[in-house]
RNA sequence: GCCCGGGUGGCGGAAUUGGUAGACGCGAGGGGCUUAAACCCCCUUGAGCCCUGACGGGCUCGCGUGGGUUCGAAUCCCACCCCGGGCACCA
């Protein structure tokens, strides 16, 4: 009988299907095993990402569960978003048709592949029974004052017609299409993430099975400045408040810079001669894309026309506006220093404004401004302390005027979750002409996501132009109101999805605590690295939150992350837009699952980006074939005991078994592939010569073993068809005999001043001294000493011994 | 500019963490099977050179570049070059 991977795959899907052998239940008596594969955007069909991605996800599993663990692995589709809506734009299709057929043709492939889900906990983020909870969360953010609505200036994306995240603008451009961000001022949803940030960056201490630069990336991210904020003010009434990281030089202080957007900039300007001027700019750099400001690399800005008192020394200095001073970050206003700030130092050149140096520069300093380390000079009772002892002393003096204190600032911004788009979850408040804001009750949840049929963005929701949904009348008072008509960011719906699953079913609540407390943290999860920030970051903020709402166990989801890498073909990354995707479902048909995974699993280390090699799956087919002859060959097997042979076979059969746990377990499944392609190629070799049934019964039974989690349909029959059981998966992983799996011999080699001269083989258990002896016995060897002087024997026995001469 | 990764055959990549560089696979070349091809099987495959009639065997170089440490370096240290990624007017 042939190969014949298609009826085989086909046969223990369903098997495995029907025996629900992945179904989980939590049983506090067996060690569990969470694990996770980022919930797919449902975009239509699989591609090589996500098969690279479940294939690593679904040998855990197995493996895992034939280790005895109880593996929870579940399965869902993020399927809110913008991707979803702008293909049904595109293609004239409702959103929610489109997408229900993406997640059932994705379904049916991830069950193709072989990976096995407990598909009772499917989830889907657009299902009103997932949404509700959004909702319900939402509501109890909004009570614990974490979800705020507030008018402040936004990143707008002029093409997809809604605000982003600040995560979510790359370069000054939107994240998922690139067209230059501008800046509006809008009245939005914020979530107060900036109430975490110290936890959120003191945590990542705990997360020990991070990949390091994820946790470099969400350092960076949260950014945090230590620092002093103070009190100057302006000459003629009026004051603000500046943020720095270096109050040491604030004697150097000869301009100041207030943010474009700054609530003072209007009052400043008022009866100023450059009032004109100042307009001009301001609605300039209003105007003005992220990425324009960026651009214009010189520094703009105008003189307000007013002056602020420095307050160690009581000096007039000029109140200047400029761009490059971010409203966003600190307090949107500074002290420039010129001397220690190369901005200000730019600034302060172009406009002519003096520069004094605080910190004395290195002899022979030839930059420009000196933000290195030094003593300072030119400042008065700070003058000759070192950097460290001036902050200290000017952050007393300026807590003892009663005008400012040490202070930390984050670079994290709250996380903006309106979106003026239809395709997501509606924000459950409603406006109310007499009480304002107000929360849809509970009992009211969920607000159903109403089917429209214009959902083009126009600048507002969609949800906006539905008169049925908008009106609604006040829960508090009856009278006439209106509803929210943006959604949330679909990251919110990704923040909290791995809590659900633990509880899925529930309809009373977003879930039962209790179900949760077992399951988490998560002990794998697995998916891109383009999750680095947005969704890792804001899953651990919520996780947070729920921590402390008591719902969840544990502060950190995620105890190991797994981040892998991408595929590209000709050195482009895989993607629909370019064209060069790889369709998994030609592969299954002419390949197999069992040979696509095996090929995923050997292209390289998992971390890496991986090159796409048409040919590639053509090798691991070919090695499955061997597999196959292998156990369903007729042998005459020999009647003589354990020979050399045998014995040869079993061990490398033993060492292969503690290659590939070994392997596994630190994900490096490229080095496991190939230890059985070895044992095979061996094992045939073994079979040409006078094989023994027990030997070949035992070394093929490992084999099997060891290839269940990897390539499980093949894997599955053949175990059944040599008659060792009907479900591989449950049987017990396998392990090594120590004694069996000892090397009987070893190559020695010896070297002469480090190069190989020779070669010998030896006993694997070689003294030291037997080593040295057969190294210097060595006829090859001694004609390289030739008569010179032996300084030095090294020997590593049984593999080495260097012979030093000269 | 700053912070991470990474440079090994024609290609993807191995190398027990300082001890035989190139496992395994792809590709290529040669041979077998076949009327022929595909499949399959066997051999060769880092570069240069040498010995031998042949079977075989040997030498030198070689892990981005240059130096260093060491009996011994792909692996450790220093400097430089190149590629990829992240952050970037963050005060």
């Amino acid at each position: 009988m042939s190969y014949d991977h298609k009826a085989i795959e086909a046969r223990w899907q369903k098997h495995w299907a029907t025996e629900g052998i992945f179904r989980a239940e939590a049983d506090p008596s067996r060690p569990k095993f969470y694990n996770v594969c980022m919930y797919p955007y449902p975009s239509g069909a699989l591609h090589q990402g996500h098969v690279r991605n479940y294939t690593y996800g679904d040998l855990l599993t197995r493996y895992k569960t034939m280790q005895g663990f109880n593996v929870l692995s579940p399965m869902g589709w993020d399927s809110f978003g913008l991707n979803a809506e702008n293909a049904a734009i595109k293609d004239g299709i409702h959103p929610r048709i489109n997408t229900e057929n993406n997640i059932d043709t994705m379904r049916s492939q991830i069950q193709q592949l072989g990976s096995m889900y407990d598909w009772d906990r499917e989830l889907a983020s657009h299902d009103p029974s997932f949404y509700r909870w959004d909702q319900w969360l939402f509501l109890e953010l909004y009570q614990r004052g974490l979800a705020y609505k507030t008018a402040a200036p936004v990143n707008w994306c002029p093409k997809d017609q809604t605000v982003l995240a600040n995560e979510q603008v790359v370069e000054g451009a939107c994240e998922r299409c690139g067209t230059p961000v501008v800046h509006k001022n809008l009245a939005q949803w914020f979530f107060k993430i900036t109430d975490y940030a110290d936890r959120l960056l003191d945590d990542i201490e705990t997360l020990e099975h991070w990949p390091e630069r994820v946790k470099t990336m969400q350092r960076n991210w949260i950014g945090r400045s230590e620092g002093a904020r103070f009190d100057i003010e302006v000459d003629g009434g009026d004051s603000f408040d500046v943020f720095t990281t270096r109050p040491d030089t604030i004697f150097g202080m000869t301009f100041c810079v207030l943010a474009p957007e700054h609530p003072l900039v209007p009052s400043l300007i008022a009866d100023s001669e450059n009032e004109a001027e100042a307009r001009e700019y301001i609605a300039a750099a209003n105007r003005a894309s992220e990425l324009e400001r960026m651009a214009e690399g010189d520094k703009t800005g105008v003189f307000t026309g007013k002056y602020a008192i420095n307050p160690v020394n009581e000096r007039r200095v000029p109140i200047y506006i400029a761009d490059y001073v971010l409203m966003g970050y600190g307090t949107g206003a500074i002290m420039a220093v010129p001397g220690q700030d190369q901005r200000d130092w730019d600034f302060a050149t172009k406009y002519g404004i003096e520069i004094i140096r605080t910190v004395q520069p290195p002899a022979g300093w030839e930059g420009e401004a000196y933000v290195g380390d030094g003593t300072t000079i030119h400042s008065g009772f700070l003058d000759g302390l070192e950097r460290a002892e001036a902050i200290t002393r000017i952050t007393r003096w300026l807590e003892e005027q009663g005008i400012g204190e040490a202070t930390i600032q984050y670079r994290l911004r709250d996380w903006l979750i309106s979106r003026q788009r239809y395709w997501g979850c509606p924000i459950p408040m409603i406006n109310c002409d007499n009480c304002g804001l107000v929360q849809v009750p509970e009992e009211d949840l969920p607000v159903l996501l109403p089917d429209i049929e214009d959902y083009l963005p126009k600048g507002r929701s969609p949800l906006a132009a539905v008169d049925e949904f908008v009106n609604t009348t006040c829960p508090e008072c009856d009278g006439p109101a209106q509803r929210e008509t943006d959604t949330m960011d679909t990251f919110v719906d990704s923040s909290w999805y791995f809590f659900r699953y633990a509880d899925a079913r529930n309809d009373e609540a977003i879930f039962d605590p209790e179900k949760p407390a077992y399951w988490m943290p998560l002990d794998q999860y697995i998916g891109g690295i383009e999750h680095a920030i947005l969704h890792l970051l804001y899953a651990r903020f919520i996780t947070k939150v729920l921590y402390d709402m008591g719902l969840s166990s544990v502060e950190e989801p995620f105890m190991r992350l797994f981040t892998q890498g991408m595929i590209t073909l000709e050195g482009a990354k895989m993607s629909k837009s370019k064209g060069n995707v790889v369709d998994p479902a030609g592969l299954f048909a002419s390949h197999g699952a069992d040979a696509l995974r095996l090929y995923h699993l050997f292209m390289g280390p998992p971390t890496d980006d991986a090159a796409w090699n048409p040919n590639g799956i053509d090798g691991t087919r070919r090695f499955l074939e061997r597999v196959w002859k292998i156990a369903t060959e007729d042998y005459e097997f020999a009647d003589h005991g354990a020979d050399n042979a045998d014995q040869e076979i079993l061990g490398l059969a033993h060492r292969t078994v503690r290659k590939v746990t070994e392997d596994i377990d630190r994900f490096h499944f490229n080095t496991a592939v190939p230890a059985l392609m070895v044992l095979c190629n061996e094992f045939s070799d073994y079979l040409s010569g006078s094989p023994r049934r027990e030997t070949y019964e035992d070394v093929l039974r490992l084999l099997l073993l060891l290839l269940a989690p990897m390539t499980p349909h093949i894997a599955h029959e053949l175990w059944e068809q040599k008659g060792y059981g009907n479900m591989l998966a449950t049987e017990a992983w396998p392990t090594w005999d120590p004694e069996l799996a000892k090397e009987e011999s070893a190559t020695l080699v010896i070297q002469v001043n480090g190069k190989v001269r020779d070669r010998i083989e030896v006993s694997a258990d070689i003294t030291s001294d037997q080593a040295r002896e057969l190294a210097l016995g060595s006829d090859k060897i001694q004609s390289w000493i030739d008569g010179q002087e032996v300084k030095r024997v090294i020997a590593r026995p049984p593999n080495l011994v260097n012979v030093v001469v000269g």
